[in-house]
DNA sequence: AAAAAGTGTTGCTTTTAGGTTACATCCATG
DNA sequence: CATGGATGTAACCTAAAAGCAACACTTTTT
């Protein structure tokens, strides 16, 4: 059971499951309606709140970021991998004013408007 | 500015209002409608859901897990460094292309000739 | 065996997120 | 001056999220 390409509803059901819980006991644990479990485990709920995520996490006793993860919500790795090669290909823009850098700013808004 | 207790509404205020960028501009950046973004800055918009945040998070540059700390869907991002240098101030520009990309060089170079 | 209690499942309703459209105002250009 | 464009705001409308109540079925209890 490789719990890594299941999906939140598997997820969810795979975790009550093996706690030997059921839907109404999970609901009653996580302080949400029962239906709104089976939804989620059918997979007919898409987009499940957060709120809701958290309080199943605390209710299943699972970490919040897996649900989250799982929901599609967060990347499961925290991937530090972030924007500073491209603003090193801004040039001479370090001695600019706060007006000089909303105006590049705003052109940069400008330019991505006029791409389609 | 203490940026740490910011509520998410006035949060995205600042940062739109940063790059010098009307409502309506982000918005179509976010690819959201402009009265989402009022209601979100407002504060009138409880819980946008993470989908949202990612696009405004994208539109305003500014990392996506920030967003959802402000949101309160998760515990304050790790804050990593205070990103409060000059070229960090630059947004927007992670996908422009080269030839974009060196309109917005020129562009620089314009600005600061019209310095005076 | 029958009542009781627990299980998953399914309509119905309420709430909220989000978009579309229209409105008032300010500011720039003819 | 007036006319058009951009901005923020507010009024409706739809779709999705979430709860409530009732259902059919199984297991337990008396």
């Amino acid at each position: 059971m490789d719990i890594g390409k299941m999906s939140l509803g598997e997820y969810i059901q795979y975790l009550r499951k093996e706690k030997g819980l059921s839907m109404r006991q999970v609901a009653e644990l996580a302080k949400i309606s029962h239906t709104e479990v089976k939804r989620i485990e059918g997979g007919v709920r898409k987009q499940p709140s957060p709120q809701v995520l958290r309080f199943l996490a605390s209710a299943l006793s699972t970490p919040y970021e897996d649900l989250m993860a799982a929901a599609g919500y967060i990347d499961e790795a925290p991937t530090e991998e972030e924007n500073s090669t491209t603003a090193a290909r801004i040039n001479g823009a370090e001695d600019l004013t706060e007006d000089e850098l909303a105006q590049v700013n705003q052109y940069i808004a400008f330019i991505k408007n006029q791409r389609k």
